[in-house]
DNA sequence: CTATAAATGTATTTTTATTACATTATCTTC
DNA sequence: GAAGATAATGTAATAAAAATACATTTATAG
């Protein structure tokens, strides 16, 4: 662990084995760390009541080679990681304090994903996307939108695409599989019983069952790759489904993969869908009152 | 614009209006920008080849009280923003190196549009949420799932709510609106002339119109509010579109802020629906081979 | 060209941070 | 529980860094 990562953490952790001034230096910068990245030496040493070489001492005891150096880490680590800090939404917030913990939420699921996805994983389920045939993707209630959204993002590639929400048309379709189909079940809870079965229908069928769902879910069980996504949430009332934002990412991921493995031969066909939509548009320059 | 977020941007801007020796200030402390936010005005004015006072003019011109305080500014903006600046697939990247890219770009685009929106604006459309019969979400293309989602998501209130992604149906339920009817329209362009027709067409009978969508786009003229996203991307051939990202977490603020004025009143009706969701899942425990 | 203004640099002052060393408190051992 | 040792803290001096005032140069307009 880089103590420059989270310096914060670490001045308001009980554990740590300050002595008595070092104490009051650690909470006068905890009451105003923003503050404190602008302070002198002076200034913080008298806030917290001791001299400025106690201060000194303590930023270099926190693996800083000095004040200014600790500021600057005080203020890296402010501003990535504190915002995370009490970022439940309550009852009592208004727009402009729920606002930015939401989309702090979600960045942080994002951060969470990004350091969590296995590349190697990824890489395969290219290789598969790249040697499938057909591609089918499934999702019901709010992965829905998730495998609509990956429909129009792959339907970019000359490999046929479609996604589907309906449980029966799921269901037909797995049963009607053959090898060289792949299907991407997409399951935030990976329990949802018709989209397990339809998995074990389409790897019946011997088509390639991949899923983006929970790790260790019934679903990631039944699939032959699973890109697990523990994104942690449902427990606050008011927070959003941050997962969605995983899961479209990591379609996303994948996609440019795919366009990255495919290279250049593929990029007149794009030139041409970009051009079916202009006439549908307003000119940029053009206006209306 | 607030010119601590984006210090760096500020100063590769080819249009800066720099004079010789703050040009040569500019192209020194971009040639390691991360070096300079642990040097002293001393080292930074000689790698450079100009006087200190330069140095520290260049600071105030650029809107620090100081080289201290520029040096926190450039320490800050390079903890965002900075690992996006190279952050653009390249042919040769490889999924480890890809898979971050991406993420970051994704993360990128919620902290511009967390920094950028106007809580004011947000508490506006809350009201006109709240203050509405009935609901509909329309997009067209890449937006078309972004509308979907937010009808699940705005399905927990007990007011109507449908979503649309097909133009005739679009224009029909515009032109029968009436009163009370809350239209959401989502474009990223904000130039697809349908929907701007479609706006348009409501906004005759009356109803409310928001938009999700370009600033000073046709759209967001048609509209009564619009929450304009300037996510700026569409540009790399590989990078994909955050803006939906961006358009999906916007909702969710919204549907949070619904939920939060609505209070406790609701929240039966919140565990109503979850349950109905039950008979259709694996318990938690139980197993499948 | 000259007058003027803008840009840059030099030298100085002020502020800030660090070091060396003295003092005080704390712990250990008999 | 007192003497010696050790760690913690503070005081005062020094060094480093930054900002300022002012001089010089360079560009610009008439």
């Amino acid at each position: 662990m880089t103590p420059s990562q989270n310096l914060l953490a670490e001045l308001a952790k009980p554990t740590q084995a300050f002595s008595k001034a070092e104490q009051k230096v650690a909470s006068a910068i905890l009451a105003n760390p923003e503050l404190t990245t602008r302070s002198s030496i002076a200034r913080l040493a008298q806030s917290a009541k001791v001299s400025e070489p106690t201060v000194n001492r303590f930023c270099k005891r926190l693996g800083a080679t000095g004040f200014p150096d600790f500021k600057l880490k005080l203020a890296l680590s402010l501003a990535s990681g504190a915002r995370f800090i009490n970022s439940a939404v309550a009852e009592d917030d208004t727009a402009p304090t729920f606002t930015p913990k939401i989309f702090n939420a979600s960045i942080h699921a994002l951060e969470i994903t990004r350091d969590s996805v296995d590349p190697k994983l990824i890489h395969h389920v290219i290789d598969e996307v790249v040697a499938s045939k057909r591609i089918y993707f499934f999702g019901q209630g709010n992965s829905g939108p998730v495998a609509l959204d990956a429909e129009f993002k792959f339907f970019r590639f000359n490999t046929p695409v479609s996604a589907h929400q309906d449980p029966l048309m799921q269901r037909m379709l797995a049963a009607a599989s053959k090898p060289g189909d792949l299907f991407v079940i997409i399951s935030y809870t990976g329990r949802t019983i018709e989209l397990v079965e339809t998995a074990r229908l389409a790897r019946d069928s011997l088509a390639t069952v991949i899923s983006i769902t929970a790790p260790a879910s019934p679903l990631a069980r039944a699939s032959d790759l699973a890109i697990t996504l523990d994104v942690g949430e449902d427990t606050d009332e008011y927070l959003p489904m941050t997962s969605r934002l995983a899961q479209l990412t990591l379609l996303d991921v994948i996609a440019t993969g795919v366009t990255l493995r495919q290279g250049q031969a593929h990029l007149p066909h794009l030139a041409r869908i970009k051009k079916s939509l202009t006439s549908t548009r307003f000119d940029n320059s053009e206006q209306d009152a």
